[in-house]
DNA sequence: TACGTTCTAGAAACCGGTTTCCGGACCATA
DNA sequence: TATGGTCCGGAAACCGGTTTCTAGAACGTA
């Protein structure tokens, strides 16, 4: 009925008391006189009385809102953290506004605009610049997701030396000679710091270094873009390594449009172990990481209205060893 | 430095003015003297003041944020929506709170609650109750997308109704007989009209009626699914049509997984015409349908404050026949 | 009966901008 | 010089809750 538009006020003369008695009785906090508490009830029923948002947000000085940047969501991934990251704020009452615009330049601007209507954000790696980012921290409690750590703000990431273990093992155990990487180390912290892991586990099996890696996005579509590079030149390699599953599936798809057979004319394995990637033929090797704990975490550390302004969370991943490594030749069907 | 903790009225009180120049200096508007407005500009660059998105606001009596409400999102589509959104939004100066969460009871409350700090809703179909869709009209500027047109919103969706043509080529122009149909009518409006648009042509064509659909989600991973419930059935079917294009893909993973050739044993369409239709060998026949414009359109209508309170606008759609119903054999290989 | 304690409820200030209203200054014209 | 119009800037009210401060009532105790 009424738009919404009743106030305190209007329900304090309705009910005949002051504005303070209905706010106190709205807010089911101080001792108020059965009676009094009644009669407000009954108005706040009858007219459908909701406390504004606005002087809720202003008297208590804070937004009761998250913020969430992203650097342009896209899969799995993103959709798994988004919706995370969500349901930890709701649990502590918190709206959620997210950014995922892609321009980088006038992201900067966006972001701080944003800063001003949240009471913490949650920045994933590699979206914001240095000078914006230290300014937000100023402005506002900042955690950092899958980037770099620093002194100024919190941070949350995976252990991406995972795949230093999973390259060993394509290296050594199965004794691939060539392998390339897909993935841009130069897109997002994930991707640099899974890149430096590959090439450290050349370096200590003593392989000469790997060739520059291929320089795509991390969706479906850039791995098939990748395999047709990467099988359509000369030498193709002997397994390929990609930033995530996404991209493996990418460039699975793309072996198999062109007749090759996984793993035994080429290996591919993957990064997140999504839901796909134990449901192809043969399936995905890959490595598991936490990626909703990823986003609760975050949220959790950002509502938490603890003093202590920084911290550097690491979760643990998991090597998984399925078929399209080579293990366990055949596959699941 | 200062922690974005100064106000209008300590502004003024440096600048030697009244609270109400820095307003009109900040806001741009009314004409100030030059002298002054230099001298509230600098100390407005040298303490770093922003307005408070609270008192603007509360003042402005507009939250400058639009409400986005999905159904728990996931792959390309749900990322183009939100991507599409956002950017108009920006357009206008608006911010995006997103509700992705999934579990439908205590969304309602949710989504209510949303709506009190927002401008405009935009929800997609399928997400809320009636009765809380009704409430929310009642409250802000309410659009509903990919879903049912009523009197009391705007509606924006795209025009199902080539899933008619698309299966008619299918009956009549490939000769196919037993056509299987993956996705749940329940689960969204969008798949109830490309049900129903299944079911039309058959009967246009004077075939008996198909089967039960397949009822999994909208995802790769439950293409996979549903491929394993059809193909390792009795009587497969000859064509698969697919609710979108991510089961779409499934299913064709899931076939090629089981060696079947795509579409000489098993023809597959899908829905939506993304990035990785066009990529698989052989390429997908679908659908293709405008998300982003479907979703700037969205933005657009709560942006705009004009009275009118609703209108339907539906978004045209064209098939896309490729090589995976039959046309073109052999594929972009 | 008088005094002190406790508890409740209303008045008023406050959160931080915006905007209306009004007085004063300046300029032009009679 | 007097008067009218225009423009500018400050005081104050307002947006809608919350919270502190205080007055008064009720109750218990000396």
């Amino acid at each position: 009925m009424s738009n919404g538009k009743i106030t305190v006020r209007r329900v304090a003369e309705l009910a005949g008391v002051s504005p303070a008695t209905v706010s106190r009785v709205s807010r089911g906090s101080t001792h108020v006189d059965p009676v009094l508490r009644e009669r407000v009830l009954r108005v706040i029923e009858e007219h459908g009385y909701k406390p504004s948002h606005f002087g809720r947000a202003l008297a208590e000085r804070r937004h009761g809102a998250l913020g969430l940047v992203f650097p342009g969501l896209s899969g799995p991934y993103f959709a798994e953290l988004i919706q995370g990251f969500e349901v930890q704020a709701l649990e502590t009452g918190d709206s959620v506004l997210v950014l995922a615009s892609h321009s980088r330049d006038d992201t900067d601007a966006t972001v701080i605009d944003l800063a001003g209507r949240v009471d913490g954000m949650a920045i994933h790696g590699g979206t914001v610049s240095d000078a914006a980012l230290e300014k937000l921290c100023g402005m506002v409690r900042v955690v950092v997701m899958a980037g770099d750590t620093g002194p100024a703000h919190a941070s949350v990431r995976v252990d991406n030396s995972s795949m230093r273990g999973l390259t060993r093992h394509l290296l050594v155990d199965h004794g691939y000679r060539r392998l390339a990487f897909v993935g841009n180390p130069d897109g997002s912290t994930d991707v640099t710091v899974r890149w430096e892991a590959f090439l450290a586990a050349h370096k200590t099996a003593r392989r000469k270094p790997p060739k520059e890696p291929v320089r795509v996005g991390l969706q479906q579509s850039d791995g098939v873009i990748a395999a047709k590079q990467l099988l359509d030149g000369d030498e193709p390699p002997e397994a390929v390594v990609c930033a995530n599953d996404e991209t493996a599936l990418g460039v699975m798809i793309g072996a198999m449009g062109r007749g090759l057979k996984v793993p035994d004319d080429i290996a591919i394995t993957g990064f997140d172990d999504m839901p796909m990637a134990s449901l192809v033929n043969p399936d995905l090797t890959t490595v598991r990481q936490p990626v909703r704990e990823l986003a609760t975490t975050t949220a959790r550390l950002l509502a938490d209205r603890s003093p202590d302004p920084a911290g550097a969370v690491l979760l643990p991943t998991e090597i998984v060893l399925r078929g399209s490594c080579g293990c366990r030749d055949g596959g699941g069907g």
